[in-house]
This record gives structure tokens, C-alpha cells and sequence, in this order.
DNA sequence: ACATTATATGGAGCAAAGTTCCGTATTTCA
DNA sequence: TGAAATACGGAACTTTGCTCCATATAATGT
């Protein structure tokens, strides 16, 4: 849904360059994430947005700042597709796609499921956010389907999130195992539609 | 059971200096890890155990060899544990104490319950050790209070330690959480004796 | 007991990576 | 356009995993 800068106290304009260069980070880092996993140095990253490491650094003071902001955003656009999908898709599909699309987000970002259950302060702030922020879209799309008749009633949206998570956890790698596994989730929510 | 060595593949004797340190290695990282966590540094390390760090990289080429050695030892000692108390408790007894004393283990070795789920390709021979190795001594435990006709007889193993160590991957530090949810679960072994 | 040899030790030093610092460059605004 | 505010880059510092090798110690045969 929104996607600019969520900080309405903002008591001081962001420089130009400042947000062009933020930004240039938080693409590079993705993209070097997804490559070399979030262990990958803050050089590369930096190398790959174009800017000095001390660019880097006021952005996001240490490391573990600029995965938490990734993954933000990538939970972001990921709550954002569930109202996209509704809008193009029947009840149950959008659900479907829905949580295919979740699911590749949690498989894909190696790291982000680890740094859900991790006890290093840094990552303290994860996972409030990443459940308060996907809960709401999951839950619209569970009650579309359920007014809809197409799938059971008594399901959290929670159980769904945590279960994906969980399952990506102890099968790395195992694409196919996650997908048969989700997939049987989603068929189990049609039983006694 | 067993606690030596248990190469039986032997090649060469083992000068007895080296086991000395090896075993003290062993202490100190155990001790260490505990308190400062698996990300503590080798030197760390070397200097509790009092020895530098050339001897540390001769016995555990790397660090992650050192964390898993430590590991392995725990789950040996708590494998162990289950025969004894086996002896001098009933059947059911010795099955919840030795579920406590298995919850405590995962609980308080931080580091652990993730290094089982790690990608890391290091870590990669510690889970099969961890269920071969602990699946035996519960089963013996599930089997004697199954024909004592103390609990069910429905449920298996390795169900239970993977319950308790995904327990514990999410929830942190909240051992009174994890401890209503165990007791949870050997009650409802009792469910139907 | 002693010499010989195989083995083990310690810790200086190297390399990689996170983080800080500050002189310089860019943007903003009047 | 000029001054003030802000941001930038990257050298340098720190920490930490790991290597190397001159030295020390244990095992073994005589």
C-alpha cells in the first residue's frame, strides 16, 4: 500500500542525495542478500550501491540495521500483494497465490527465518514487525474465503504465518518438501468448506 | 554409557598431554558458551582452558568442530542420564525427569536448537548424531512406562524431542513458557494410560 | 638413564570484516 | 551566489578466525 517514507515525525527534510543513496543501499543489499546470504560483507554491499562504507554506516549503524530494514521492506510489498491479488482473483485463488508468494519470500531470504527466532537483540524489533504487518493481510484474504464458502472457519492467521516459517526453517533447500507441505496446508483449509 | 574415546579406528595412539587438552578444551568452551554463547571467541577460549590458540585449531581444525564436539558430548551425558534414573525411579517418573533434564539442556545451550537447523554445511553431521543418540534412550523410557501401562502408546520419539526443540527455537529465555508446554505434553501422554 | 624421534604447543602474525573518524564535497536556502 | 548544514568517502582502528613454525614435551628403543 505505501511504500515512501513511513517516519511522519520527520522533524528534519532528508537530504537529496541522502534518500537517493538509502535507497541505492537497500536494493544492493537485497540483491547481495539474496546472492551471498546476510553474512555477505558491508564492503560489497556498499561497492554494489556505489558508496563508501561510511555512507553506509549513518544509514544504518551497524549491520544488523540495514537486514532488519530488507527485511521490512520485503515484508512489506509482501502485505501489499494480498490486496493486488484480491482484486484480480477469485476469494480462494488470491488466498492460493497468496500464500505461494509468502512462502518463496520466507524460502528465498535466507536468513530472515533464522533472524525471526533469533534471541540477538538486534533482531528483537523482527518479528513484532513482520506479524503485525503480514497478520492483517492474511486475515483479510482468510475471511474473504471463508464469506465465500470455499474454505473452513477455524483457522489463525498466526498458525498459517508461524507454520510456513517454521517448516522453511528445518527443510533448507528442500523446495519441493516446503511447496508439498504448503500445499497440503491449503487444501487442508477447504476441508469441510 | 560410554564416555571415552570412542574411535575404534585407532590409527595412532593419542599422546596423553594432547587428551589432556583436549578435555580441557572441551570444559572450557562447554563453560564459555554458556555463559558468553556459541559466538564467543577462540581465544576466549584457548586462554580458559589455558592453552594458545595453536592447540585449539590442532584438535578442532575449525570453530564450528569445536561447538559441535561440545554439543555431542551433552547429548551423550543427557543419553546417559536415562539409564540411571531408569534404576532408581518408576517408570514414569524417570520419563518426565529425563524429558525435564532433556528440556533444560536444549533450553540452556543456547545455540544449539539453531545449530540444528542451520544451513551451514559445518553443522550438517550434528542432527543425525543428536535423534540417533537420543531416540534410543527416550524410546527405552516411552516403552518401559508403556508397559507399566503408565501412558499411552501412541506416540513416537522423535515427536517429542523435535516438540521440545521447536519449542524452544521460539521462545527464548521464557523457560516458564517452555516448561508449561513440556509438562503439557507428558500429561498428555497420561491421557488415556 | 639417555638419546632419538614423532608429536604437540604457544603465540606472533596474517587476513577479513565491522565500525569510527574526519577532511572534503554536495545540497539547501536566503 | 555565498554561507551553513548536511552527507560523503575511505583510510585506519579493532576484533576475530586461522596459519605457521621454532620450541618444548612425550613416547620409545637401547
Amino acid at each position: 500500500m505505501n511504500s515512501e517514507e513511513p517516519t511522519l515525525t520527520t522533524s528534519k527534510p532528508i537530504r537529496a542525495d541522502a534518500q537517493r543513496n538509502k535507497n541505492a543501499l537497500l536494493e544492493a543489499a537485497l540483491d547481495v542478500f539474496v546472492t551471498l546470504g546476510v553474512d555477505a560483507p558491508v564492503r560489497e554491499i556498499a561497492a554494489k550501491a556505489g558508496v563508501g562504507v561510511g555512507t553506509v554506516y549513518r544509514h544504518f549503524p551497524e549491520r544488523s540495521d540495514l537486514i532488519v530494514a530488507v527485511f521490512c521492506r520485503e515484508v512489506d510489498a509482501c502485505a501489499d500483494v494480498a490486496f493486488s491479488l484480491e482484486e484480480e482473483h477469485s476469494q480462494f485463488d488470491a488466498l492460493a497465490l497468496w500464500m505461494q508468494h509468502y512462502t518463496s519470500l520466507i524460502a528465498t531470504k535466507r536468513g530472515l527465518a533464522p533472524a525471526l527466532h533469533s534471541d540477538d537483540s538486534a533482531y528483537s524489533r523482527l518479528p513484532s514487525y513482520f506479524y503485525e504487518r503480514l497478520r492483517p493481510a492474511l486475515q483479510k484474504l482468510l475471511d474473504g474465503a471463508i464469506q465465500a464458502g470455499e474454505i473452513r472457519s477455524d483457522v489463525e492467521a498466526d498458525d498459517l504465518l508461524r507454520a510456513v516459517v517454521n517448516l522453511c526453517m528445518s527443510a533448507h533447500d528442500e523446495a519441493n518438501y516446503v511447496n508439498r507441505m504448503v500445499s497440503l496446508l491449503i487444501d487442508g483449509l477447504r476441508y469441510k468448506a
